[in-house]
DNA sequence: CTGAAAGCGCTTACAG
DNA sequence: CTGAAAGCGCTTACAG
């Protein structure tokens, strides 16, 4: 029923071998012979076995993609990039969320065996170090946005969450802003971690009066709702939200919003990835830009054009939109927000 | 340097046949072989390799994921929902976005050959239907939310978009609004198609007196948000809008907000999908439901235990949120917003 | 319950 | 340039 090249040989009348030379492109066979093969291949609508042709050439033209996650504009901009790149090279993409469980995550990768040529992993959560490098068994990896500690030798494309955070804090204190409270990610997501230690840091040498202000968040926009609503519920309120990754900003903008409050007249709002909302809110976020899908297609690059084992840090840039704004300007927009208003 | 059921037969002393069927877990096994076989190949850290397996057992516990697209949260909640069901049934993703292109997506197609048990299709664009199934060389597939027309024989998820969209037509009318704009998707697509004709029948049954006003769109917030921007500055403005997907719907309450028109009051906003953030912007947006993440698992379900070839009609239910609301309640925010500002 | 052997569909030295 | 043959790592009737 499945015509193999067993069949097209017998029908074109040449072996099995320059079948398969033939259609693999082999310069090793005569025109006419290819002809012919590839001939016959089109009438028996011959399509190749991939499982087959693995086992053998031990090359299966796949790779693993193991995210934590696929929720949320930053997985799809990431899985873009990397089918994009993946598309463009010609090779195929076995996905795969890895739960949190480190056997789960081992069972992941062993089921990727012998059907990927290499593993792109992204793995923010603190302690998956020497588990997941104990599980590699010798597959070419790329690691993204992940903890590293324990995988030093492995290369990797890295958002340099330090700076980009950084940028975010100094743009805030130089708008004037003072009472600047941050949204932080999960506890175990060293991503988040390095946000917050940005903040902290930041703080600290920027604004050394005033006191770190940390508001728990888990990187949902669910959760950035809820800190906005806190926030807005406060008596003396924040000036400045910095949350550490858009989707938390835009849940935040939006309660704050709900409860009347305008950003950036009564309280300026930035976040970080920049994912495409983020440019058409209104106001519209300033964030910090890392471009995701070129990250993930210079994750899939480097995989299939080993380049050593270095990291590469992404330093991303600072975008300067309209939930933040320059204290100092004297703009329409700057007159407190009650003189809009009618008298009682 | 891999280890090989043979290296654990040898060291185990049996025979590569005993292996392999202590590791599947059959029942022909004396419990001391298997105990034997099992320590061995945790020993000498065995995994199998799954081309190896597939090319003999016929089959690769991997199903192929065709998607026109990754971008936006309509595809993370879908793809989120087939990954969970594809984990809790054993099975690996292999994923693909399909180009519109024929040839590309014969391509696709091909390349799965041999690396998958079965199909889950979204093809949503109109004029694939007896390509696609030219292509499709007997393997099992369900297809979500496409173009049926020549494909009748296959199993199908679909969401019923007309039923849908007809309900938000009605719920809007029965609000009490009557110049109803539509922001339609794009022209190939099947799904827009849908929705926008219930949207004109809606129109041409319950308000006959009122002419359709159809303003073109292609599902991205982008696109949305230029409507948004184009209903703005209008003269007449439409009293209510709905927008073909939550995308745009999205951008286009953006937009209005920008403009300083506000969303129920000025102007009403509807879209289609129920995306997580529609549940959480300010207003929150009045939609209709499908559970896309849902929608997804039931589609690997009926992959792995076929059930015919019928097509699953799947009713999204209308959600009524904040972006509309009923005309004739008389409700302190129903005053002209003109009342609420100062005086020149 | 166990093993020897064939076979899954392909690729690739090896001879010629 | 071409073909016969071995082999990739596994599964599975078939005998015993």
């Amino acid at each position: 029923m499945t015509v193999t090249i067993k069949d097209i040989a017998l029908r074109a009348k040449v072996s099995v071998a320059t079948v398969s030379r033939a259609l693999n492109g082999h310069d090793n066979v005569t025109p006419a012979a290819r002809a012919k093969v590839l001939k016959v291949a089109e009438e028996m609508r011959y399509q190749p076995h991939h499982a087959a042709r693995s086992l053998s050439s031990r090359r299966t033209h796949t790779v693993g993609v193991v995210l934590p996650d696929f929720e949320g504009e930053f997985f799809s901009e990431l899985i873009h990039g990397i089918e994009r790149e993946a598309r463009a090279q010609r090779h195929q993409l076995l996905v795969s969320s890895s739960h949190p469980d480190p056997k789960a995550q081992q069972q992941v990768l062993q089921a990727m065996r012998g059907r990927v040529d290499g593993l792109l992993i992204m793995s923010p959560q603190v302690d998956t170090g020497e588990q997941l490098i104990e599980d590699l068994t010798g597959l070419p990896t790329v690691l993204i946005n992940s903890h590293l500690s324990a995988c030093a030798e492995l290369p990797a494309v890295n958002v340099d969450n330090y700076t980009g955070a950084r940028a975010i804090v100094a743009h805030l204190v130089e708008c004037g802003y003072r009472r600047i409270a941050f949204i932080s990610g999960p506890e175990d997501n060293f991503e988040a971690r390095e946000r917050q230690q940005a903040y902290v840091v930041g703080m600290r040498e920027l604004l050394p009066s005033v006191t770190p202000w940390i508001l728990p968040g888990d990187f949902t926009v669910t959760r950035g709702h809820e800190a906005g609503e806190y926030i807005a519920g406060l008596a003396e309120r924040p000036d400045a939200v910095f949350a550490a990754n858009d989707q938390m900003a835009l849940g935040c903008l939006f309660a704050l919003s709900r409860k009347g409050l305008s950003v950036p007249d009564d309280i300026a709002l930035a976040g970080f990835d920049d994912i495409p909302l983020s440019s058409c809110t209104w106001p519209r976020l300033t964030t910090v830009s890392a471009d995701i899908v070129e990250l993930g297609a210079r994750a899939m690059r480097r995989l299939l054009v080993p380049e050593g084992d270095h990291i590469d840090l992404v330093v991303p840039k600072l975008v300067i939109r309209e939930s933040t704004r320059n204290l100092q300007d004297i703009a329409p927009h700057a007159i407190p927000r009650a003189l809009h208003q009618p008298a009682p």
